[in-house]
Order: structure tokens, then sequence, then C-alpha cells
DNA sequence: ATCCTCCCCTAC
DNA sequence: TAAGGTAGGGGAGGAT
């Protein structure tokens, strides 16, 4: 089973990864080629990995001798987790990276020279204190990390550093790996000495197909499909975090906008604004590729592609392959799906595909089955493309140069696009596509700083390339569709941006294919009805398109083609589904093996949806079945070959995120298929109809919170740290602004709020103060801050006494009834039971929905905790103290999962939110009251729906009453 | 009409 | 050798 996120729970983005045993597996391949090709001088290395950049001495080859003579690692192009050598950095590439590993090679020669380890941190290049490491060494058990004597005198906090950046997360692992190197300088593959029966049963240990304990990890690991799809959902989660954590206040704007200014060609705004929107799309070119030669620049200009194949290289001869007829089985099916869909004879149609250029299985130098992952420029150039096998590309372009994955490299740069240190310091208004795409709603931030499309485009792709070292593109266009259209014109390394005259001429000759939306089936479908562009089709109607693609889709369609799309980009999202599969290397030979494997796969399944924090309702099985005419053997190597698709699934009586029930479910799933297990070539698992779950807040845990300590914690102290982040909130770091015209120096938002008028409710003019209004004065000794953060804070004067009345509840206020109007998303069960089910969302959290599946689960998650069940706390008591007792965070996450529940709305729990606020008001709070609130204004605005938005006017009065009394003056909101 | 289920398709 | 995952949208057709 892989784990996930316990070790590094402070790190999202590690927490994503957490792939501890194939990382040290790795770790022991370093070590054991390292021992096998080497004869080691010493161990002073052993987990350090280096990579030299720019002129050093020892030169690059010199220490690429020494370093695995001592037992270290060198890098020829940069990983993650590498030590940099350097003896200088030009100032710009200093700027642009975090420096705390830059170390002078006197550290690699003076440590062989003590023959020990030194602290690197005597060695750093730079030494500035903002971009020294920040380890939280608490993390790491001091017991684990005793390093004996093998390492000498090697600093502690050095070893630990070391091991940190190595990931070597098991430190047991990791030891006994270095002994039983220490024990032999000898090449592991001896049978003879004991260190070789471990090796001998690791390497029995790779996993070669499914029934190999260790294959699910293994195969994920290397799975590219799955990397994409994990880091695509890690960073939409991570959006969802930023915008649900952050002020949107934009201090970096300001750097932005003179960076724009220091341009050459400062231009005056264009013409941007007339119309709506302007949406930017950003796409990394070729990312696999760019991220592989960040630094290869021996690379640069080649034709270049990603894959696990290592060239025109030999591969063992397979009994009974026979491409051939797998190949035509692939393209009868397809041409028989397109005739049926078109009309036109099977017989008729001819189906290309990308196995036309492949070679025979017994071609060695062409007949790699290997895919192409991404693929450079030059290499498209040469009609290679993403998804292409290599063999067949080789064939087109024979000094084709294969790279391998970098998968840590991915994440780092996704991060770098996505984290505060790129887009997200400018605008939040980011729609995550996918590791190395978004989209970017640029109106207002076009809007504030007063700059062109093109100049904003400019500096932020230069911004992006510096920081990543890989160039992207960016589009711009009035929607989502133009912008994406845009940046493919911009590509490689441009911009373009697509106004609003270009576009009907733009889309008259985009080809169809090149629509989003519109894939392999769909543009052969519109090709047999004689349509290849955007402008060709523009003479279909609405209805005929609708007849052949049905309504959606057609309508669609309709609208595509002539640039027009109406789909918002979606800031916020939530999840629908949580699945694994596994389509290759499935080879079992009877039903046990079949059932252990959907059990592993159950533990994948159940343990992503922990992570998740959902309970699913139906369970689906998926399985390939071999197709009675294909051959046994596939022609890709463990390919799952041609095959039949079976989908079952089954729906619970109540929502679960049981382990066992999961297994169960889909063993018996499986069962009642009578496939014979020999005859299985993929399996799948995936669980729908979620509902979040906050396991944390049962009454166990939730009892923990009314301890006296925790709430004098809370309400108390004046300086308290329990921003999850570490950030200590202090209230020395408060500043406030008083009098006089606004300067604004903290809030270039406020710039726009006083520009444009507010257009919602009309409520909230009351709430606004006009330009030339006097600030009132906060008491600054009262107010805990964030550290490190200036204040958003804003506080508008108290309009007249009548805001100090009595609120009145909005007799609209129904929230106990169905809104007759627009539904959203699927009810739970039924409308009916939901609403008349005794017990409220807020309540279902508090005190356990599904308290049987829940109070299983947490018995078996935490043994040791449930003994602190203070009987005393009955749950009435715990309604009367509402969320009040709960730490902000609890809250937040309890309000989002209500955000996300796709439940209507209630009453009590629209109360009990507001309440909450209330009181952190009443308890001078104003930070997480502004977070929380804005939170709930942004989400309920999404959520377009006249309930939810009641629900945000409920609650907004009720904090603004309370603001009123505390402080004579209501909060100033974003609009 | 409006749903649910079982697909297929698309995107990265 | 090779690592063909995963989430979401939507259509077809049957159930309500």
């Amino acid at each position: 089973m892989r784990r996930r996120g316990d070790k590094f729970p402070d790190n999202g983005f590690e927490a994503w990864g957490g792939y501890m045993q194939a990382k040290i597996a790795k770790l022991e391949d370093q070590f054991s080629t390292k021992a096998e090709k080497e004869s080691k001088l010493s161990n002073i290395f052993n987990g350090v990995s280096i990579f030299v950049n720019g002129f050093t001495k020892p030169s690059a080859d010199e220490l690429k001798e020494l370093m695995p003579q001592h037992g270290g690692v060198y890098h020829t192009y940069q990983r993650s987790n590498d030590f940099i050598i350097a003896s200088n950095l030009p100032d710009t590439k200093v700027k642009n990276m975090s420096t705390a590993k830059v170390v002078r090679p006197e550290w690699i020669t003076d440590s062989i020279a003590a023959k020990q380890l030194l602290d690197y941190r005597q060695y750093l290049l730079y030494k500035n204190s903002r971009t020294q490491p920040q380890l939280k060494f608490n993390k790491i058990k001091k017991d684990h990390v005793k390093c004996d004597t093998q390492n000498g005198g090697m600093h502690e906090d050095a070893i630990l550093y070391a091991k940190e950046m190595n990931h070597i997360i098991n430190e047991y692992t990791f030891k006994e790996t270095s002994k039983e190197l220490d024990m032999c300088n000898v090449p592991t593959s001896n049978p003879k000495l004991p260190v070789v029966e471990n090796k001998s049963k690791k390497s029995d240990s790779v996993a070669k197909t499914a029934v190999d304990p260790n294959f699910i990890s293994e195969f994920y690991n290397n799975s590219r499909l799955h990397h994409i799809s994990q880091l695509g959902a890690f960073l939409k989660q991570h959006v969802n975090d930023l915008r649900e954590n952050n002020d949107f206040t934009f201090p970096a704007r300001a750097v932005l906008k003179k960076n724009i200014q220091a341009l050459n060609n400062v231009q005056q705004i264009e013409a941007n604004f007339d119309s709506g929107k302007i949406i930017m799309h950003i796409d990394m070119d070729c990312f696999f590729v760019s991220v592989g030669i960040r630094n290869r620049p021996d690379l640069l200009g080649k034709p270049v592609a990603v894959t696990h194949s290592k060239g025109k290289q030999g591969r063992p001869k397979r009994e009974g392959v026979d491409r051939y007829t797998e190949f035509n089985l692939y393209k009868q099916k397809q041409a028989h799906k397109l005739g049926k869909a078109t009309g036109i004879p099977v017989k008729d149609i001819e189906i290309k595909s990308r196995v036309d250029l492949i070679a025979d299985e017994d071609d060695d130098e062409y007949g790699s089955m290997s895919e192409i992952a991404s693929c450079s420029y030059e290499a498209r150039a040469k009609g290679i493309t993403n998804g292409m096998f290599m063999g067949a590309a080789l064939r087109l372009c024979p000094n084709l140069q294969a790279i391998p994955y970098d998968f840590d490299g991915y994440k780092e740069v996704a991060y770098t696009l996505y984290e505060y240190n790129t887009i997200a310091q400018y605008t939040l208004d980011v729609e995550a596509v996918s590791c190395d795409e978004m989209y970017v709603d640029c109106t207002e931030l076009l809007n504030d700083l007063k700059v062109s499309v093109q100049d904003l485009a400019t500096v932020l792709r230069q911004e992006i390339k510096t920081k990543t070292g890989c160039p992207c593109s960016t589009g711009f266009g009035g929607n989502r569709l133009q912008s994406r259209l845009a940046t493919k014109r911009a590509k490689p390394d441009g911009q373009f941006f697509l106004t609003s005259e270009l576009v009907e001429d733009f889309m008259f000759n985009i080809h169809l294919k090149d629509l989003p939306g519109v894939g392999r089936q769909m543009a052969q479908k519109l090709e047999s009805l004689g349509h290849q562009t955007c402008g060709s089709l523009q003479t279909l109607t609405l209805g005929l398109l609708q007849r052949h693609l049905g309504n959606k889709t057609g309508a669609q369609l309709f609208n595509q083609c002539r640039g027009r799309d109406s789909n918002p980009l979606t800031f916020h999202t939530v999840r629908k589904s949580v699945s694994a599969e596994v389509n290759y290397g499935i080879r079992f030979e009877n039903n046990a093996q079949c059932y252990e494997f959907l059990k592993q796969l159950s533990v994948e399944v159940h343990s992503r949806m922990q992570q998740l924090k959902v309970l699913g309702k139906c369970i689906t099985l998926r399985l390939m079945v071999r197709d009675e005419k294909a051959p046994i053997e596939t022609a890709k190597f463990m390919g799952h070959g041609f095959c039949n698709v079976i989908n079952k699934s089954s729906s619970l009586p109540n929502s679960t995120n049981d382990i066992e029930i999961i297994t169960k479910e889909v063993i018996s799933l499986c069962k009642k298929q009578k496939i014979d297990p020999k005859e299985m070539r993929g399996v799948g698992i995936q669980v729908t109809r979620l509902e979040p779950l906050n396991a944390k807040l049962t009454k166990g845990g939730i009892s923990k919170f009314f301890n006296k300590n925790v709430t004098q914690h809370t309400f108390n102290s004046k300086i308290i740290s329990e921003d999850e982040n570490g950030a200590i909130f202090d209230i020395n770091q408060f500043k406030f602004e008083d009098g006089g015209e606004p300067k604004l120096p903290i809030t270039p938002k406020k710039e726009n709020k006083l520009l444009s008028p507010i257009k919602k409710s009309p409520k909230f003019g009351l709430l606004k103060s006009s330009p030339g209004k006097k600030r009132g004065i906060l008491d600054i000794n009262q107010i805990k801050f964030k550290d490190g953060r200036e204040s958003k804070l804003l506080i508008t004067p108290i309009k007249g006494n009548k805001l100090l009345s009595p609120i009145k509840k909005s007799p609209k206020f129904s929230l106990l009834k169905p809104s007759p109007g627009k539904k959203r998303g699927r009810p739970p069960n039924n409308a009916k039971s939901s609403l008349t089910t005794s017990k409220n969302f807020m309540d279902k959290f508090l005190y356990g929905q599904n308290q049987v599946n829940e109070q299983i689960q947490y018995k078996k998650e935490n043994k040791d905790q449930i003994l602190c069940n203070d009987e005393k706390n009955t749950n009435e008591e715990l309604s009367q103290q509402g969320l009040s007792g709960l730490p902000w965070e609890k809250v937040r996450e309890l309000l989002r999962a209500w955000l996300d529940s796709g439940q209507s709305p209630k009453f009590c729990d629209t109360k009990m939110i507001a309440g909450y606020l209330s009181k952190l008001v009443l308890n001078k709070d104003i930070d997480k009251v502004y977070i929380l609130v804005n939170y709930l204004k942004r989400r309920t605005d999404e959520l377009n729906n006249s309930m939810w938005t009641e629900v945000y006017d409920y609650v907004l009065e009720e904090v603004q009453s309370s603001m009123v009394v505390v402080y004579g003056k209501k909060l100033w909101i974003n609009d």
C-alpha cells in the first residue's frame, strides 16, 4: 500500500506524492548501481546528490568521478533534490532560484579531505537569511536519525538536511541500505554474500505483473498518465485552497506594474476592456521535454522525446505476439463505430492509426511500443506527435533523442507555476486545468494595473520562464475558447491576443479537431458530414447539429465554431468521483490472484477517499477482458491488447468509506461476472455519489476542542499560533490606516472599488465608503493579526444610527423549503428525505452523520484517542456551544464542506455559522472573520443560487451588526 | 418531463 | 520490453 500524506502533513505538495516505497527503492537502486560499478573509497556522501552549475574547481567532470567514489550521486542534469555546486552564478539566475541549496565545490573537496561530511551551511554560496532552509526538524524523530559512526562527525542538522532534501523518509531503510553497502564493497550480484540474498529478493520484487505485491506502487510510480492526473487534481485543490485561505490582496501587483512599465515599448492601454472579460490561457510548451532539458543545453534545438524506451535497443522476443492481428482488430472496431455513426459502409472506411508506422515485432530498430509522452517542436516538425510509439517516431526521425521522465521535476515546475511566486501573487481568478496549463481571468488585473494585454503577457511569460526554466505560451481572448485557440496560435514560446475584431476571420480557418471537446470520434463524424473547419461548419444550422450530435453537444459546437463560449471559468472545483485503475501488467493465473489485486486496488481507492475526506455511495468495477479474437500475447509488453470493457456498479444503502465494504463489494461484483481470470487485462474501481466527511469532527474528536485550555487559548491569548502554516498572529503587526484620503498602499483592490460602482445587492451600498469619506479609527491593540502580511482590513464608518438597530430576520428567508427554482447537482438520496431528516448538515458533521460507518472508521484509526470520551459533553451541550469551541480551521473546513455538499442550505446551519462569525467579531478576530466572510461570498456567488445568496446575506447582516456593536463600524467587503 | 444507469468521449 | 490514469460531460434508453 502506498502511504500518502502522513509523513509531511505540513507540505501539501509532498503530501500529494508520498511514494515512500518507490522513493526508497529508487534510492537503493542508486546505491546498488554505484556499488556495482565503483570500488568506493568512502561513504561520506551517502544520500547526497549534486548537480554542477557552471565552471567549478574541481571541474564538473572531476566531481562526477569523485561523488560515486564517496557514496554520493552526481546528476548530469538537475533533479529537484540536488545540491547545486557552483562557484558563482549570474545574478539573474540567483534571483530566480532558491539559493538554499547552492554550495561551493569546496564543500565536496573539504569533506573528502576531512573524511567526513562537513556542514554544508559553511559553504553556502549565498547566505541570505530569507532563503535559508526552513526545515521542520521536529518532523523527523531524532532517535531515528542517529547516524552513528559511519557518518563520522557529521553535523546532525546537516544529516537531517541532506536527508530531507533527498526525501529519504524511511530512516530505517536508509540505514539498512547503507550498512549493507558498507559491509561489502563488492558487486551485490555475487550470490554468496548475505547482502545479495537481500538484493536478489529485491530484484525478485521488481514488479513484473499485477500479481507482485509491489506492482501497484511500481506501476504508478512510472505511469505518466497517473502522474498527470494526480498532479492535475492536486493543483485544482491547491487553487481551491489558495482562494479559501487568501484575503485577495495582491501587494506584488505593484512590482508587476513596475516591471511592465520598465518595458521599452510602454504602450498606453488598448481598448481592452470595451467588451467584457479578458481571459488568459497559459500553457507550458511541450512540458515534459522542457522540464527534462532545463539543464541539457546540448539538446536545445534538437528533436527530443520523453519516453521510457531508451531508443533503438533490442527487445526480448516474446512468443505468440501477433501485431498484425491485434492492430487490425482495433481498426475494424474503429471502422465499425464510425460506420454506425455516419451510415457509411464499414468496408469503405479506411482507418488511420498510430500503429501504422510501427514495425513488426521482430524489428529491433523501429519496433518499440513505448509511448512518447511529450516531444519537442523539432520532433513535431518531423511528424512526431505525443502518444506516438517510439518505434514509429524513430522511423520518422532516426536521430530522435530520447530522454527519461523526471516526475519530481514536473512536480516542482508545476508548483512554481501555481504557487504564490508567479501568477497567484497577482490574481487568484485562476482555473487550474493541469500541471502545465491554466486559465486566468485577467479582467480585474488589467483594469487594476492599467496596462496592455501584450505587455502583461510579455512580463508574465518572462517571469514564468526565469522561475521555471521552461518556456510557455499565452493566449488572450474574450472567453475561454478564444484564449485557448489563441495559445495554440502563439506556440511555441509566444503570445497572442485574439481581439474581438479578429475573432470572425480567425475562427474561419480553425480546424474542428482543434476545438476543445472535439476529439477523434467527433472530428471523424464531422468530417463524414463534410466538414473539417469551423468556417465550413458555420453553414450548418443549430437544429441539424443537434440532431446529429445531441442537444448539448450540438449547441456547443454551433457556438464554438463561431468563437462563442459562455462557460465561465471555474475557480472552485468539487470532486464527484474517486477512482483507481490499472490496465497494464494485469496477468492473473487464478481467482485468488485476481481478488488479491482487487483488494490492493481497494486499499488504493480507500486511501484516496480518506485524503479527500469523502464518503461514497456507488461503487463501480471496471474490467478489461481480452477479446476472443485477440492474440493472448499482447503487442505491447504487458499491455492490455484488444479488449472488451465491462462496467458493473452497485449502489450502497449508505455512503461509506469503509475499506472492508469497498473490498467486499468490488470482489462480489467481480465474482458475478464469472470471467476467467487468465483473460483479464485491466481492472479499475470507481466510487461516485460522494459526500463530504470530516472524520475528525466526530464526537470524540470534538470533545477535545472543548478542553478548557483550548478555549482559553482561542479567546484570551494575544499571540496565538494556531495558523496551520505556522504563522503567528501578532497584534503588533497590525496597521490601520486612518483619516483623510485613502492612500491605499496595501490594497490595490480598493482602487477598483472606488472606481467601479457597486452593482450587487443594494444593501452593499451602505457598506461602501465614498472616496471622500474619512475612515474610522480602529483600536489596534484589540486586533489580532497575522504576522508578515499587511492589513487588508478596512472598516467603514457607520452610516447613521440605523445600523445599530437590531437586525430583522428577513421574512423571505426560506431555507427550510426547497426552492422551486433551479436545482444544482444531485440531491442526496432524494430531495424529500434530505429535507425531512432530523439532522442538518452541521449536526451531521458534529455528531457523526453516518454514525455507524464513521464510528467504526474512527475506532479503527484512533484507537488511542478514543479514550478521551468525556461523556459529559452531550450533544445538547455541543449544540448550545455551537462552533465556538472549534479551531477556526475546522470551521473553515466545515464551511467548505457545507458549501460543497450539494444540498440545500438549512437555516439552523446558517445560524450556526453566523453565530460563530459574530463570536469571532466579539473576540476581535477580524482577520479570520474577513477570510471566512469573503470565502462565503465568493462561493455563494459561484453557486449562483438564491438560497445560498440568502445564506450569505443573512450571515453578513449578523456579522455587520456585531461589527457595529464592537467597533461602531462595519467590515469592509470585497465586491 | 426527469431521473438513473451504463456506457462513450475527451482532456491533460 | 514497459509502466495504456483519471475526472468530468453527456447521450441512449429504460424506469418513474
